[in-house]
DNA sequence: AACAGCTTCAACCGCTGTCTT
DNA sequence: GAAGACAGCGGTTGAAGCTGT
């Protein structure tokens, strides 16, 4: 794999760009679209590297960038995604249509993480708590399931590990997993109290609301209208684990993104700290 | 008004992944 | 398979603006 090549520094414009560049590149990548980033300014007539071109137009010049502070929603879904993807600022920006990872990135070190920290630190107390004595958390031995997911209502969430869709009328081979199940795999819950063995190697995984309260908590409540709802909900994407908020019908996932939930599902140690908002 | 400290955010840097030759 | 070229990503920086004293 070779290393890009440093663009040549001679006599190349560097820092803030000017209204004229701003026009030149605009105008340039109207007529002739983006085409290979590192040509662009030669062709262009930009005293700058490609890159820095490639920066201006994904960050700042692109039509539909959306502008102006972000909305609550906004900020609850990054909070919300960043607790779940880390710092995949791309992968959070796909969810946020017309917002940049660059611009995400900004308001998650300038205004959410200082929100966050008192919440963190009650947070921590919390998952050390309930952190799983070491070892505990056995690998499930299942082929790479696919991950299913269902939103009924409003009421708390269950995993469901089963073989079966959800609402279907056979249900006898499915199991319900709460946040009180060990489902004796790396997909466990940390606060423990029973293991549960699984019969037969899940192939299929559903993540569903089962619309029972009764064994969970107020938090995993929250859980449901909060991640589940907005990462994982829709009968309609129910054979792929969607991103899909405020009707905007954009679904930023893959197959290679159903392959990272699984992976994310799978090799999680603790799938709690997910669930202690 | 002047200064210092803080915050914000556009832009840069270096690295990695992918595609091509 | 190796190496080059390129795009994209995440971390970091620094200038500009803001706020408090």
């Amino acid at each position: 794999m070779g290393r890009a090549p440093c663009c040549e520094k001679m006599g190349l414009n560097k820092g803030p760009w000017t209204k004229e560049e701003d026009q030149i590149l605009i105008s340039y990548i109207n007529e002739n679209g983006r085409g290979n980033w590192r040509a662009l300014p030669k062709k262009a007539g930009l005293l700058r590297c490609g890159k820095s071109c490639r920066l201006r137009w994904t960050n700042y010049l692109r039509p539909d960038i959306k502008r102006g502070n972000f909305t609550q929603e906004e900020e609850d879904t990054i909070i919300k995604l960043h607790q779940a993807l880390g710092n995949r600022w791309s992968a959070i920006a796909a969810t946020l249509p017309g917002r940049t990872d660059n611009e995400i990135k900004n308001v998650w070190h300038s205004h959410l993480k200082k929100r966050l920290i008192p919440q963190q630190d009650h947070q921590g107390q919390a998952v050390r708590k309930t952190q799983p004595e070491q070892g505990t958390n056995k690998a499930l031995s299942v082929e790479k399931p696919k991950f299913h997911c269902q939103d009924s209502n409003s009421s708390p969430v269950k995993i469901i590990v089963s073989k079966q869709e959800p609402g279907t009328n056979n249900q006898s081979s499915s199991l319900q997993y709460s946040s009180s199940d060990d489902i004796s795999s790396s997909l466990s819950f940390t606060d423990a109290t029973t293991t549960t063995t699984i019969p037969d190697n899940p192939t299929e995984i559903y993540l569903t609301n089962s619309g029972d309260g009764d064994s969970v908590s107020n938090k995993h409540q929250e859980l449901d209208q909060d991640i589940w709802h907005d990462v994982v909900s829709s009968q309609d994407h129910s054979l792929s684990p969607v991103l899909h908020r405020g009707g905007c019908g954009f679904n930023p996932f893959t197959n290679d993104d159903i392959n990272f939930w699984c992976d994310l599902f799978t090799r999680t140690e603790d799938i709690s700290h997910l669930l202690e908002f």
